[in-house]
DNA sequence: GTGAGATTTGTTAACGCTAACAACCAAGGT
DNA sequence: ACCTTGGTTGTTAGCGTTAACAAATCTCAC
């Protein structure tokens, strides 16, 4: 393939002229245009061939308006969730012929939501998924009418905005129903920082589960996700009397309260059973190995790109409303009946 | 401001009219060019902010020919490292005024590789940064000579192309020399995979102490970097006599081996002392809480956008070659002296 | 064989911006 | 008064592509 002629990288015209056509009959060739006969398309994609041509998607972009680039704005995509969610964006997004940019926000408030979006729209993407599980970036998503396709991920009733989330009270009320089957007369819940609405899901399933069984549900403890709030919960559970099992809101977090049980002597499953949230890759390998709660992320990402892409196709937000992912339980070993 | 005038967002022309000039005039306000009297300048600005303009990128980006866009390829941006670097590489693209365009690969073959970068180079992106943490990522950028900057992560001797890495082997051998030091004969190590430079490095740090110290290397043992792997590593050096000391390629393996040592009966560090690698935020909280190396991936997703962006201003290869980010030895509870 | 219709190709004009150049104006030196 | 100089503004011409329309060619029935 003779790339390389004459330094600047060949455009259309050229390959136009290798092959005696015109440029637009190039154009048509590289769209899939169905009038060409096959004997010009023939001798036009060896041109192409022959010269190394790529087309240049910015021109492209420029003339048809669509830059086949969607946006991503997500919150800390250190965190397993986002990461996984964000991963199964990619994939979808590629799939589909998108290119994916994206914007990790270190806080999400209003401000930072509105300028992530304006950012991205001025890049002229086609279409922006928000990973809002804040019920401060739901808001902000539903206050800002956007001239532009956008889908939320995990974001609560967030206006005009579609949405695409697991069930997480579903979720809740799993983890909850499994230690109430096994025996045990209450559960204690460790939450998640109260502006998130997976905490609040989680909580509300929790709460319903106990209600349904006509049990007392104790205050939970607050934790912000990270190991160290789950330890520092731990360690007052350790300290109090008749904890027998106790809901943790993710993984994370069980792991703190694992290890506070550790070093107070508490045995997990033989005293204090535990249910985490996430099912991350350590959580089958914790002491004890935890029964968790698995959400699909990959499944909400790749649902949000599809939720996405029909509304940018019908040029229009589709009547989609809510598109719910079910979780799953996950039993291992820090579970036992009483 | 009244936006929506018409249907169609504003051009560069309608805000010349507005302000009565020429609609290079507001392009020459735009891009802060120096000649151009104040009250110009505001009256165009006053415009601006009347008809709530934004200037088209893309068209600003054929012209230009740059498109203030940066890709990243990775591989598995699920997991914590990449994860932390993307994040890193985010912040301080975003902070130069950078987009960022991502591909996270399933696999990285050369392939895979060479694809990632067409597919962005089609994009249009200004520069690319790889993180290549595998001896054939490494080896395919090398092979590929790009007409676009490109800066390689975690990447070997990748040719012609700069890289940034934290010192693998400096950590290997701070890993052991810990161990060492707290009085035991020999160590082990549980790897990472085979193809894996990072894995390398640490072995050749590994080595390289017990041969400095006189030591006899036991053979390794291979993981693949998953809890799981750690899990079977730890139950075979479990039923293994004289082993006092493991040095495990990264975190996640490390809490495997304990995992396995708990079940068969090893106390940590009573009876074995283990050393992990990466310092995920779980580590802390791992029973026993893990000492382990730090790596700073931030630093390093930081350090590569500048080395790219010193590329892309200079208009060529920077004579950069390695920029190396030291790691750190967090002590922690898992090792204890013979 | 001829005209209607379809198929295939070419020509021209955008898309919205910046670069290059030209034009204009005021100020200052001779 | 003239010419220069430099700051300021406007005009024109692309960047590389697709859309819209026009033109040429082919196909087939009558």
């Amino acid at each position: 393939m003779g790339v390389d002629r004459g330094r600047r990288p060949p455009v259309m015209a050229d390959v136009a002229k290798e092959a005696g056509v015109s440029h637009q009959t190039v154009s048509r060739v590289l769209n899939d245009h169905p009038n060409v006969r096959t004997e010009t398309r023939t001798r036009v994609l060896e041109a192409i061939d022959k010269l190394g041509y790529r087309r240049n998607l910015v021109a492209r972009a420029l003339v048809t308006k669509h830059s086949r680039t969607l946006g991503v704005v997500s919150f800390d995509t250190t965190l397993y969730g986002p990461a996984s969610t964000v991963y199964g964006i990619e994939q979808a997004a590629r799939a589909a012929g998108y290119f994916i940019s994206i914007v990790s926000l270190k806080s999400i408030d209003k401000t930072g939501v509105r300028d992530a979006l304006d950012y991205l729209a001025d890049q002229g993407v086609d279409g922006i998924v928000v990973v809002a599980p804040q019920r401060s970036a739901a808001q902000a998503l539903a206050d800002l009418p956007l001239d532009i396709p956008v889908v939320a991920v995990e974001g609560g009733e967030a206006g005009e905005v579609p949405v695409v989330c697991v069930d997480q009270v579903e979720g809740g009320r799993l983890a909850t129903q499994h230690l109430l089957d096994l025996g045990h007369e209450t559960v204690w819940h460790v939450r998640g920082p109260g502006d998130w609405l997976e905490a609040e899901g989680r909580v509300a399933g929790w709460r319903s589960a106990l209600e349904r069984a006509g049990r007392e549900a104790p205050e939970p403890l607050a934790g912000d996700w990270s190991p160290r709030s789950g330890y520092e919960a731990g360690r007052s559970l350790a300290s109090m009397a008749g904890v027998t099992a106790v809901f943790v809101a993710n993984d994370q977090m069980a792991l703190g309260v694992l290890r506070a049980f550790t070093e107070k002597g508490v045995r997990v499953p033989g005293q204090v059973s535990v249910v985490g949230f996430d099912d991350i890759p350590e959580s089958a390998f914790f002491s004890p190995p935890l029964t968790t709660i698995r959400q699909d992320f990959g499944a909400v990402g790749r649902h949000s790109i599809g939720v996405l892409l029909r509304q940018i196709e019908a040029g229009g937000p589709q009547a989609s409303g809510r598109l719910v992912v079910p979780p799953m339980f996950v039993p291992r070993v820090s579970t036992a009946g009483r």
